[in-house]
DNA sequence: GTCAACTTTTTTGTATACAAGAACGCCGGG
DNA sequence: CCCGGCGTTCTTGTATACAAAAAAGTTGAC
């Protein structure tokens, strides 16, 4: 076998945290999931340790494992983190973008605005993180890609929502316009203030949709 | 017993990684670490499994796990995302921070600066440590300041030996100064500009260092 | 009827056992 | 003398077994 098992099943238990099929809270059965995987308790509980690790997972001794979850406050903070990620990728992309790198966001922009005008969410979500995942790339530094995608990633589940707001999609299709246009003329500071305000939005608009939902959701 | 035995050993594989007891690209044999940490293998894989997902070993698989070795680029994106981190943390703490922690500033600069004169880099790293770490807190976002130090954390033994260079303690004390005089005055991008340019050094001379010492380091 | 202490049961944490693949050495051929 | 094929040995990956702790259920007293 070319990879661990262990692997498989950590990948696949981030997926459906991501995705919901185990919601924050959840206590994570040892040998239910083992069963469920087809594999013995060992491989699993190494997942769960590796999980754990990057935070999606909370081990508490004796007790099991849950899956997180995340406070209003912890959120915000990611949220705001994942602003500030995108303004340095942003800045950075402004000085080392490439010119077939700008005809792919050109490409990912106008993908959006078909979206918009087509009325669909799902695919201006797509493309949207499409453009967002170049900028990433354009940094030219690895390192950073990474860290950002991971907390992209995580926040995926809180952020997508929120294009059903009215207006957001006609709203954040602008700001991919200045985003872009700053980029073309390699203004990093544009580009910064450009990013830091489309990706900020989303925290604030997040929480006006969750005390709007959730009178009290504090721990 | 209160705490797993997994997360003891992670925590003691990673400081031993982090102080060069491990070195990078060293194999981790796990019957031997488990013999010397008196368990089986089971809860030692389990931690590796974790110092995996955080990215300090590297695990192939069928052929053990190694001390993850950063090669000169990684290297370096990793200090330009230091250097960006410090300065969201400044950003956001020009403009949070408490006159309390003004003056644990303060006396973080005093020692530092005691430490100059003294000529004793150790005391001077402590004091360096501890005026950033506190930047890192009032930066008031908890998640931001827990990557921060994170990195922070993974990047210190390539940091460490700079303060050797010639006039680097010097320069770096009166960095603390332009950037305490920042935090005091509440000025963002006073804050946010000392702080790159202090933290970004760190990055270059470690590439003078290690481009001076080792011709082809290369992989 | 309620609460508390005890017992049973489940579940975690760890050790051990076993299977499969990779490293290593050995032997024969060129 | 060097190189390639083969078997041995060592290491990893996984399953299973067992011990200890927590949860749940039960019984008895008040």
């Amino acid at each position: 076998m070319q990879e661990r098992r262990a692997d498989i099943i950590a990948r696949e238990l981030e997926e459906r945290i991501f995705d919901g099929t185990l919601p924050a809270g959840a206590r994570l059965d040892e040998v239910r999931l083992a069963e469920h995987f087809g594999v013995s308790r060992t491989p699993l509980r190494e997942a769960l340790q590796g999980l754990a690790r990057s935070g999606l997972v909370e081990l508490v001794p004796r007790r099991g494992a849950f899956v997180r979850k995340l406070g209003p406050v912890e959120l915000m903070e990611m949220f705001e983190v994942m602003a500030e990620l995108e303004v340095v990728c942003g800045r950075l992309a402004a000085k080392r973008i490439s010119e077939a790198a700008l005809d792919e966001l050109r490409a990912a922009n106008a993908r959006c605005r078909a979206a918009v005008e087509a009325g669909d969410p799902e695919a201006y979500y797509a493309g949207n993180e499409r453009f967002h995942g170049i900028i990433y790339r354009e940094s030219g530094n690895g390192f950073l890609e990474g860290e950002t995608r991971a907390l992209h990633r995580r926040l995926k589940p809180f952020r997508r929502r929120q294009l059903r707001l009215r207006g957001r999609m006609a709203q954040s299709m602008q700001e991919h316009e200045a985003i872009l246009a700053a980029l073309e003329a390699g203004d990093e500071a544009m580009a910064a203030e450009a990013l830091r305000g489309h990706v900020a939005i989303q925290g604030e608009k997040f929480f006006c949709l969750m005390s709007s939902l959730k009178p009290a959701a504090a721990e």
